[in-house]
DNA sequence: CCGTATCCAGAATGATACTG
DNA sequence: CAGTATCATTCTGGATACGG
C-alpha cells in the first residue's frame, strides 16, 4: 500500500470533505435524514448560510441527498446517498480517533507549550 | 455507536488535523522520517512558510517529532511520533476513500452542474 | 539547509436582515 | 420553514526576501 501520492483533484476533494462544518454535518445525517433545522440546531453553532453551502457542496459532489416535502410550510429532508454511505465507515474512524486521542493531544499540547516559554 | 457529537474542542482538532497540508503532510510521514526539504519536495507546491506551520502544529498536537541533527550544514528530520502512528489507519481509510471514489463523484459533479444550468 | 519576516490578495465565516 | 442577500471581518495561504 501507499505507492500514492495526492494530486490537485484528490486535495480538493480533501478540502471540501474537510472543511470546517463538512464531518460535522455528515456525522449528524449517519443517523439518518433530518430537516435543514434538525441539522442547524445539531451542528451547535452553524449559521444558516454556511449550513447551506456546506450541504450544497456535499450534494454536489453525490454525498447528500435533498428532498423537498411540498407540505406547508415546506419541509426538505437531507439524507445520505449510497455513496455518502461508503464515506460513514473510515469518517467514524476519523472521529473515533479524535473521541479517543483528544485527551493525550491535550496533555502534548502542555508539554509543547512549556518547553516554549523556556 | 454514535451516542456522542462533537464538541469545540474536539472539532478545533478536527481543524487541525484537516487544514490544507496536514494530511499531505503526514501522508508523507507514513512512508517513514523525512527531512524539512524532502517533505517540501513530496508535498508538491507547499511554501517553507505553511510547511513550517503544518509541522509545528502537527509537533504540537505530539503526533510528529522533531529531530535536529547537528551536522554542517544542520539537518532536521521529522517523523510521527507513537501516537501519530494511531492516526496512520485510520487516515489511510480516508485517503484511500477518496482514491477510490473520486471518479464517482465527479461524475456526479457533472450530474449536478448540468442540472444547475438548466 | 532550515527556516523566519513581511506584505498582501482572496477565501471563508459570522452577523444581521429579509423573502417565498 | 428553508433558505438568500449583504456587509464586515477574520483567517489562510501564496510570493518574496532574508538570516542563522
Amino acid at each position: 500500500m501507499a505507492d500514492h501520492r495526492l494530486d490537485d483533484k484528490q486535495r480538493e476533494l480533501l478540502d471540501q470533505l474537510f472543511d470546517k462544518w463538512s464531518l460535522v454535518v455528515l456525522d449528524i445525517l449517519c443517523d439518518g435524514p433530518r430537516r435543514f433545522s434538525a441539522i442547524q440546531r445539531a451542528a451547535g453553532t452553524i449559521t444558516p448560510k454556511s449550513l447551506t453551502q456546506t450541504l450544497r457542496r456535499l450534494e454536489r459532489n453525490g454525498i447528500v441527498s435533498r428532498h423537498v416535502v411540498a407540505t406547508s410550510p415546506i419541509a426538505v429532508e437531507y439524507g445520505l446517498t449510497s455513496l455518502g454511505r461508503t464515506l460513514e465507515k473510515p469518517m467514524q474512524g476519523m472521529l473515533y480517533w479524535i473521541l479517543r486521542h483528544l485527551p493525550e493531544v491535550s496533555v502534548q499540547r502542555c508539554g509543547f507549550d512549556d518547553r516554549a516559554r523556556r
